[in-house]
DNA sequence: GCCGTTTTCGGCCCGACTGTTTTCAGTCG
């Protein structure tokens, strides 16, 4: 039997949360099941195998109860709790709840008193004028209930973008609200930067927060309507300005005295859950964190701090890189001390998953060997698609082998950087490569992908990745899950089975760094370090251009909390060669 | 429901906004 996963698991804490929260349920059990099912959600390791091991209340916000309402979900596949509050609420009112201006408390009241258990009941009562007959709701309750109901559900919660589309659109944004500072001849200039989900590099952005410490920022706040991204923007407060892009992304600036820069900065950077559980810590200290200080009961007194590091460091914290604070385990290891330094895109010294026109890549070898060489790498691999299910000129064996030709000539031309000869293999249904192990042996690297029959179910899939693994001449496995982010789920691989193979047979795993793959996931990646195995990180570059992504696999490194030894790109390539297991073999 | 520099009970982040209400509950980020 297939175990149960952490997504499923923490799918029915979430379920649970918001049916408890319908029922009435003190506000702070509710969010004991939304802080749990965050915490499965990250788990790194398999929260069924803990659970069954009794080893589940180890994890922050789980204790005995949860435990045993996961055991029930683990062994039962159901939960006795869900169950019963189901019967009382139908699913119609959950997603009556998170319309916007309706929490569970009025969910709760309009089921209660005038039956509405869904969006139509809910539409209707608005037409016919009865909600405000209800205590709490009146006249403009129903407009915005029928203003909500004819734009479409599926439109109030904004679409998430990659976040190479929000960081493009908020850099531009950033960039001339600076120039407007200049011109405006600020002295000292206003600080002026990114903040929220866009700073901590997550993988996808709902909108664009901007923070400014000035003195006087009303001249920046009216100019938010003027740049060139902006499509409509308007002042919300003497403080603030909120605006939104011409792609639909709306973006909230915030003002604060420049001596107060960095509590405004680390308040709007988030996640709310990192921040929340920031100020429970600070609370126990007899300090209270907000935006425009922190409170000391003590003296009474409020320390402004114009850095976020002096933040933490009042509530006794070391610093917290902006990737880390998702509220992981990072505020209890920033009490321990000082973390170790993360992966930085410094430390990669060659990229081992690239394309030129062999396949469908648009330069030539020597182009993208220029280019790699031009960033300072040592090495790059040069690994076009292999021959079957062609992805533009398919690569057939005999052109693979003029194709090596042509690297080490390349290379030849080249000084300062050495271009390895490779290709990216496709892990065929079975599980084997789709070029003989002759021809794979005289390449230098080999990267294997499942490119076709994506539908695969679990266990076959699982099997034919963890074979691809055991082939020795398969170095690494590129964009491990296929997931696309927001448009293609992952394909039904079992991480923990395929962790697991990669460690005990020396295969690498590849975080790709395409912004729209991201694959590893941090959570996958922190898996995969946790398991044992080691990690690289590509660019997957089609154009000498497309090296340029190679940060957005940091980021996703960075936010798994990797440090430069666990990503084996960051060695020298003799170094790097000496690990794989093609070479430990002889 | 969880958790401990308040340790087995009594707490549990902060501020802004909205609509409805005559002082505030609920929602939101």
């Amino acid at each position: 039997m297939a175990q149960t996963s952490n997504s499923t698991i923490a799918g029915a804490l979430d379920e649970l949360g918001d049916l408890y929260e319908l029922d009435g349920a003190v506000v702070h059990r509710v969010v004991a099941y939304r802080n749990a099912a965050k915490a499965v959600r990250d788990s790194p390791v398999s929260i069924a195998e803990l659970a069954v091991a009794g080893r589940v209340t180890e994890l922050a916000g789980i204790g005995a109860t949860l435990e045993q309402k996961i055991l029930d979900l683990v062994q039962t596949g159901r939960i006795p709790a869900a169950e019963r509050l189901r019967e009382r609420f139908p699913a119609g009112v959950l997603a009556i709840v998170g319309l916007p201006g309706i929490g569970p408390k009025r969910a709760r009241r309009l089921f209660e008193e005038l039956g509405i258990d869904s969006l139509e009941s809910l539409g209707e009562a608005a037409r016919a004028e009865r909600l405000r007959g209800v205590r709490g709701f009146g006249e403009k309750f129903e407009q915005s209930v029928l203003a909500t109901l004819a734009a479409g559900v599926d439109a109030s919660p904004r679409r998430r973008v990659p976040l190479d589309r929000a960081l493009a659109i908020g850099e531009l944004v950033v960039g001339e609200l600076r120039d407007r500072d200049r011109e405006l001849g600020s002295d000292p200039p206003a600080r002026i930067e990114l903040a929220g989900s866009v700073r901590r590099r997550a993988e996808s952005i709902k909108d664009l927060d901007v923070v400014i410490g000035a003195a006087d920022p009303a001249a920046l706040l009216d100019a938010l309507g003027e740049l060139a991204a902006i499509e409509s923007a308007g002042r919300t407060s003497a403080t603030a300005a909120r605006g939104q892009t011409h792609t639909g992304m709306v973006v909230e600036l915030r003002a604060v005295a420049a001596d107060q820069f960095g509590n405004l900065l680390q308040h709007m950077t988030g996640s709310k859950q990192h921040n929340a559980a920031l100020r429970e810590r600070a609370v126990r200290m007899g300090l209270h964190v907000s935006e425009y200080g922190v409170l000391d009961d003590a003296t009474g007194e409020t320390h402004r701090c114009a850095t976020e590091a002096e933040v933490y460091e009042l509530v006794g914290l070391s610093y917290i890189e902006p990737e880390l604070r998702e509220n992981r385990e990072e505020l209890r290891r920033a009490a321990g001390g000082v973390f170790p330094r993360l992966v930085e895109l410094s430390d990669i010294r060659g990229d081992l998953h690239c394309h030129t026109v062999a396949s469908d890549g648009r330069e030539t070898i020597l182009e993208m060997g220029r280019s790699a060489a031009a960033r300072g790498y040592e090495y790059l691999a040069i690994t076009d698609h292999s021959a079957t299910h062609g992805f533009g000129n398919d690569v057939s064996p005999d052109e693979l082998r003029r194709q090596i030709e042509k690297v080490h000539e390349a290379d030849a031309k080249l000084p300062g950087i050495r271009l390895l000869a490779g290709s990216e293999v496709n892990i065929l249904p079975d599980g084997s490569p789709d070029y003989d192990d002759d021809l794979l042996a005289e390449l230098d690297w080999v990267i294997a992908s499942v490119h076709t029959s994506f539908g695969m179910a679990g266990d076959a899939m699982t099997e034919r990745i963890v074979a691809a693994t055991g082939h020795p001449l398969i170095d690494a496995i590129g964009h491990p899950t296929g997931r696309m982010i927001g448009r293609r789920e992952p394909y039904a691989v079992d991480i923990d089975a395929l962790v697991g193979a990669a460690a005990a047979s020396g295969t690498l795993l590849e975080i790709n760094s395409n912004p729209n793959r991201r694959d590893l996931s941090e959570v996958n990646a922190r898996a995969a370090v946790h398991g044992g195995a080691g990690i690289v990180i590509n660019s997957d570059a089609h154009s000498s251009g497309g090296f340029d992504v190679l940060r957005y696999g940091i980021w996703t490194a960075r936010r798994a909390g990797l440090e430069p030894a666990a990503v084996l790109n960051t060695l020298a390539w003799d170094e790097l060669a000496g690990r794989l297991k093609r070479t430990r073999r002889d």
